[in-house]
DNA sequence: GATATGACGTCAT
DNA sequence: CATGACGCCATAT
């Protein structure tokens, strides 16, 4: 067969099923939610999924350290809507040791070969 | 194929 | 802590 006219390439719906899975009251970061899907150096990339993919949990996604990359009044919206759900900024920031969720480590292989 | 872009990350100053 | 430079990498033109 010709081939797959990869529409939709596997970056942005990885990217976005991570991003799916943060749960209300907690957070992540561009960084982290790419390694996450698997894609290490793609973190400019949650940007654009963010952007193109229609109810995302978009506020729940931080730059590093937990600040707030968007600015002007999308950065307050933001900011409004994570305290909203409980999340609490200290000093401009998000505390990503209290607030960060941590997503489940993938399995490399079931429980034969480890390593 | 080349160039420009982006809600990034890290390091140096 | 603020700023600047550079690296990264899929998309769009």
């Amino acid at each position: 067969m010709k081939r797959t006219p990869d529409t939709k390439p596997p970056l942005a719906a990885a990217l976005a099923a991570m991003i799916r899975k943060i749960p209300r009251g907690q957070v992540s970061t561009y960084g982290a939610v790419a390694r996450a899907a698997g894609y290490p150096r793609c973190a400019r990339h949650v940007s654009k999924v963010l952007n193109q993919v229609p109810g995302l949990p978009w506020q729940r996604v931080l730059g590093s350290g937990g600040r707030i990359s968007l600015s002007g009044e999308h950065g307050l919206e933001q900011r409004f809507l994570l305290e909203a759900e409980g999340v609490r900024f200290k000093g401009g920031h998000v505390d990503l040791g209290s607030f960060e969720y941590h997503f489940p480590r993938s399995r490399r292989k079931p429980s034969s070969e480890r390593q």
